[in-house]
DNA sequence: CTGTATCCGATAAGATACTG
DNA sequence: CAGTATCTTATCGGATACAG
């Protein structure tokens, strides 16, 4: 639970203050956090069809993604209450979907303009 | 120089090779690397007004991120040879310019339809 | 079925000192 | 001026075990 080491969370928060640029980065930067996203958008509404479509995630993993993407506003969690076993499904909000729009624009940019190197 | 802990490393190639998207926002969230795109953006060439503009990054982080941005062909760089003092200047190409205004729009919607927690 | 808790190895950022 | 080399600490991904 501890952090800041002084110069190197400062310049995280700094960094963020001045653009949300830097805080959605961050975000999207989490590893399997867009493909979740697209699962998701695909019709992959379940945690167990969620973590069967992205066949290497590991279940913590997987939940600290969805609960990112849901603090965010990015999708809604809808809980069938007091099913037994549990029911949970997911899926974008509007925000979301226009994220995933933005998004494919630039994959769209990566795949066909961009040069990798080695 | 060691890496690969087997899934860990196996899990970013997967996806990197799998959209080329996962690669690029991998690029894009090295801390520093978008502000030194915008930077020399906006017109700022040398190394030491780079650091000046962006006040508090080190050396050998600006020195990594210029040299990352160069491989992937973002930014290119101009060597003055045989001045003394060295003088080396930067400029975008046009991929890098298209990757800026792709990621403006990207932060549009980020500060202006997205909510950030807490 | 849908998660949570704990631990460990790998990567990333930054401080400091130094170089052509 | 424009960097490089070495080291320390923080954060992240994943394995494993467990819970409502």
């Amino acid at each position: 639970m501890r952090k800041l080491s002084s110069t190197n969370y400062y310049n995280q928060t700094f960094l963020e203050d001045k653009c949300a640029l830097n805080e959605l980065i961050h975000l999207l930067s989490k590893r399997w956090l867009t493909e979740v996203m697209f699962s998701i958008e695909e019709g992959n509404s379940r945690f167990s069809s969620l973590k069967e479509d992205l066949k290497h995630i590991s279940d913590n993993i997987l939940a600290d993604r969805l609960k990112l993407l849901e603090q965010y506003k990015l999708i809604v969690r809808n809980n069938h209450l007091g099913e037994v076993p549990a029911r949970v499904e997911y899926s974008l909000t509007e925000t979301g979907e226009k994220l995933s729009d933005l998004l494919g624009g630039l994959c769209n940019f990566a795949e066909n303009q961009m040069e990798f190197p080695s």
